[in-house]
DNA sequence: AGAAGTTATTTCAAGCCTAAAATGTTTATG
DNA sequence: CATAAACATTTTAGGCTTGAAATAACTTCT
């Protein structure tokens, strides 16, 4: 198999040509998750204590601030790359609480176009000023340099799952 | 602007000062974010497909296959970082499945540990080495070395985490 | 020993999440 | 026109997740 020698770290039998490639693409996966979910949890206890929100809420509202006519339910759904069904809870509940509004799409019947209320942009913009302050101070051992570079081979992890078409 | 070796005296903290930093960051954030959800889920549907089962009972597994002696439900919560009664759940699920047995500890009727079973390890040993060939696969846009360096960059960030005292 | 505090785990309520089925609408085709 | 196929969204069933409250057992202090 592997025409490389030194393996005599044969644990579960990782089947691929490098073994010691694979070992440390597996620990940075598992490094990955653990920052990933490091961040994601203080942000989480943030939004909470802060603005009595959650991160999916946070994440509907900061992808209809982008797009200022809104958003069909499928985009939606797309662009925040959840099931439909989860969107229609979250959309659900931020409509009650007159964040979001659903508006029918002229000619199609099937469809709805959501978009943010005046309250509700002018509650993400106060939500987005303190969420960027976190995230800088969160990821401080980083600088801007390293964050670059990182961004740019992250970039090459998570192209897979962008392309259309072939 | 002030002079900028003082910085590093204070504290490794953010520098709010330097927007351009700071968006770099932000940008690295939601890099990270999608480059950990494109691969959690196609590790999810992985799972779904070949193993009939789940991320958070992999996850449980991988601990308990570590800790051969087994982990009290609290030890199990704080590895996996996870609230204590999601730990429950989970573990009551693989229970029924015969994949996990629950054993009282000695001396302290409040705790109990869990283990794998017979039939639990060897599950766990075929999904191990199927995982790290779909996590070689998908970060294979990135090579070992880029791997042990984004591994410590990545440590800086979760490493807050794991501070008791400061 | 008995009260008070701490620790380990489970239960609970509410929300998030997915895959699959169901509903209603539009478009294409015979 | 009728009907089949495709589409947008919601509903459903089941599992995951959290924070907080509830139980039960252990420890400490007087």
């Amino acid at each position: 198999m592997s025409e490389s020698g030194a393996a005599h770290l044969v644990e579960a039998g990782a089947d691929a040509k490098d073994p010691a490639a694979s070992k440390a693409r597996l620990r940075l996966w598992l490094k990955l998750l653990k920052a990933t979910k490091h961040v994601e949890s203080e942000l989480r206890e943030n939004l909470r204590v802060t603005f009595d929100t959650t991160l999916p809420r946070f994440d509907v509202m900061a992808a209809l601030y982008r797009a200022e006519a809104g958003l069909k339910m499928s985009e939606l759904s797309s662009v925040l790359r959840v099931s439909n069904g989860n969107v229609t809870g979250i959309v659900d509940r931020l409509v009650i609480d007159g964040i979001l509004v659903r508006i029918p799409v002229d000619n199609d019947r099937r469809a709805t176009t959501v978009r943010l209320t005046k309250a509700g942009r002018e509650q993400f913009a106060e939500m987005a000023a303190r969420h960027e302050a976190w995230i800088n101070s969160l990821l401080d051992g980083v600088d801007a340099g390293e964050a670059q570079q990182m961004t740019d081979q992250l970039e090459r992890i998570a192209r897979k799952s962008n392309r259309k078409g072939a």
